[in-house]
DNA sequence: GGCATTTGACCACCA
DNA sequence: TTGGTGGTCAAATGC
């Protein structure tokens, strides 16, 4: 439902914001480049999992949806071949200060949940299936711009990836495909970046940007580190999308000649895990994501190892010791914004349960399927694991459901149930439910008007239950014991208490919230509330007036809450 | 020596 | 209940 609501011609139109040709996207076509004899040369192809009932296959057996570049592709340098060449960009206007602008953000209102990130399901729509590669020609240059502009909903940070990743959606050169592969020689580094990229788009990882210096210094810094000369091979690898991965096993599996291969990020207590498939000449021909990074990309200047990782806990705990941060979302310290990564990982349930939807035919959030299953099920339902149905495709990238997406935001379980635009805020607001039966808690989210990096999460009600379980929660072990406070699950990333029938504003009071979790344990604050242009949270609260300002002008509008949900119910009841 | 990879075995899920 | 399959474990190996 809310997922559908957003307006592709609603981008494209109110869209300020264009892709000056870049004279290798004037020579080719995306779908070309998609058809190209090297399909892994086009390592920015990927597949977004919940694109999957729009996304389809021809019967050549190549998808007829190319991936698009993750949206947290590392900025590329500003190169003639960057990707961010294909931006057309004010000069003397940063990227990230592009992103920043409110043309930007006002172009759209179609805006990813502030919770989960979620984009209305148009906004991946632009690799909707259709009858063949042609008619797809002209809706992929449409849905590129569209794709890019829908990855505004995203603070900064989260937009300019995303346009990065309608950057390299288009048809990469065969300079810029060298360009590209700077990480690592291989084909296989740039997929798993988009991958990863992608794995920040997900709701579970909101990007966010800490300001437009920090933005700059990010785009410099990851720059710089896909072309750190001393870079060996192998570590390449092991950061191939900017994460530390350590292969766990390979398999062959039925119905595919090619093996897949097992990995799991090696920041500890990280859940996320991600399958590549390879073709035996090497070609990476899937991956597929399952989980989110709880934890800052590590800094890919230094040696990819848990060391790099570790530096950037220290660096947390420094800046925020507060526990309701870090255990907000998964359990984990999330992503602090860096200047590198400016980015925060809360949840991608999003993607998840978008690809859900798509499973359960217009479900929302369906999430009750086995773990072990998940993997498959995506699989399967992406049509890849049919026997005979491929034979050389297109790397593709999966960013996988699990089962623990739904509860990374505060513990407990939510259904989406609506999503209105309400007066004062062209943001809109994504509505939930508790999913627990007979509980009348729910909880709207939104993003402030006048500070799309505030986000407004309001709780109405009480649980009537306990935090539901963890589905694979035995993995779950929060790194401190006292971030639980409620034992019921100790495997709980958080526990979100609720508040009786009181209206919590999230940003009410932004250090409030950063350091103190309500003794109600209330979770007002996102972790994306404390991405504030000074880097709030996290360098020092500089921009938090913006943040009070925000707050008020939503404390205004918090009155209106239940009406608006009232109003959903009526619709949808 | 430390870390990542390999690979056979084991486990869990599902039909 | 059982076999097939995918996912994970863990010892061995390599870098």
């Amino acid at each position: 439902m809310a997922s559908s609501s957003g307006s592709l011609d609603t981008i494209a139109n109110s869209s300020n914001f264009t892709f000056s040709t870049h004279p290798f996207m004037s020579a080719t076509s995306f779908t070309d480049l998609l058809a190209s004899p090297n399909p892994t040369d086009h390592d920015n192809d990927y597949e977004i999992s919940n694109t999957r009932g729009l996304a389809d296959r021809n019967g050549s057996g190549v998808p007829k949806f190319k991936s698009i570049q993750p949206p947290s592709l590392p900025i590329s340098p500003p190169s003639m071949f960057s990707p961010s060449s294909y931006f057309s960009i004010p000069p003397g206007l940063s990227p990230a200060e592009l992103l920043d602008s409110p043309v930007l953000l006002n172009t759209s209102n179609i805006l990813a949940s502030p919770t989960t990130g979620t984009f209305p399901s148009q906004a991946f729509n632009w690799k909707t299936n259709s009858g063949n590669n042609q008619q797809n020609v002209k809706k992929e240059d449409q849905n590129f711009s569209d794709f890019s502009f829908q990855t505004q909903t995203k603070p900064n940070s989260t937009m300019f990836q995303s346009s990065t990743i309608t950057v390299t959606t288009a048809p990469p050169p065969p300079q810029q495909q060298q360009q590209w592969s700077y990480q690592e020689s291989t084909k296989q580094d740039v997929k798993s970046e988009y991958a990863s990229s992608m794995q920040r788009f997900s709701p579970e990882i909101a990007t966010l940007q800490t300001n437009s210096n920090q933005s700059n210094n990010g785009f410099q810094s990851e720059y710089g580190n896909y072309h750190q000369p001393g870079q060996s091979i192998r570590e390449g690898r092991k950061s191939d999308d900017g994460y530390n991965w350590r292969k766990y096993g390979q398999k062959q599996v039925k119905g595919s000649e090619n093996p897949r291969s097992y990995y799991k990020c090696t920041y500890p207590n990280c859940p996320t895990k991600k399958k590549v498939e390879r073709s035996l000449d090497g070609q990476i021909t899937e991956i597929v994501y399952k989980g989110s990074h709880n934890h800052l990309k590590p800094q890919s200047t230094r040696r990819s190892s848990s060391s790099s990782v570790s530096s950037n806990a220290v660096q947390l705990s420094g800046e925020v010791p507060d526990q309701s941060l870090a255990t907000h979302g998964s359990g984990q310290m999330d992503s602090v914004a860096t200047p590198e990564n400016s980015s925060i990982s809360v949840g991608d349930d999003d993607f998840d349960r978008g690809s859900q939807k798509s499973k359960s035919g217009g479900e929302e959030f369906e999430d009750d399927e086995p773990e072990a299953k998940r993997w498959k099920t995506e699989v399967e339902n992406e049509g890849i694991s049919a026997p005979g149905s491929r034979t050389v495709r297109e790397p593709r990238v999966v960013v996988q459901t699990t089962s623990d997406i739904d509860i990374l935001d505060d513990g407990y379980r939510w259904r989406k149930y609506g999503q209105k635009v309400v007066k004062g805020n062209p943001n809109p607001r994504s509505y939930y439910k508790c999913t627990n039966p007979g509980c009348p808690v729910r909880k709207h989210v939104e993003r402030a008007s006048h500070d799309l990096r505030a986000v407004i999460t309001t709780y109405e009600g009480k649980h009537n239950h306990d935090v539901p379980a963890a589905r694979g929660s035995g993995s779950r072990v929060l790194p401190d014991s006292s971030n639980n406070n409620n034992n019921t699950n100790a495997a709980m990333p958080m526990r979100v208490p609720t508040v009786n029938h009181h209206t919590n504003n999230s940003i009410n009071n932004p250090l409030r919230n950063l350091r103190q979790p309500s003794s109600e344990g209330q979770a007002p604050f996102t972790l994306e509330m404390l991405q504030t242009p000074g880097g709030f949270g996290f360098s020092g609260f500089g921009n938090y007036r913006n943040e009070a300002q925000a707050t008020d002008n939503l404390m205004s509008r918090a009155k209106d809450e239940p009406r608006d949900d009232m109003f959903f119910e009526s619709l949808l009841y």
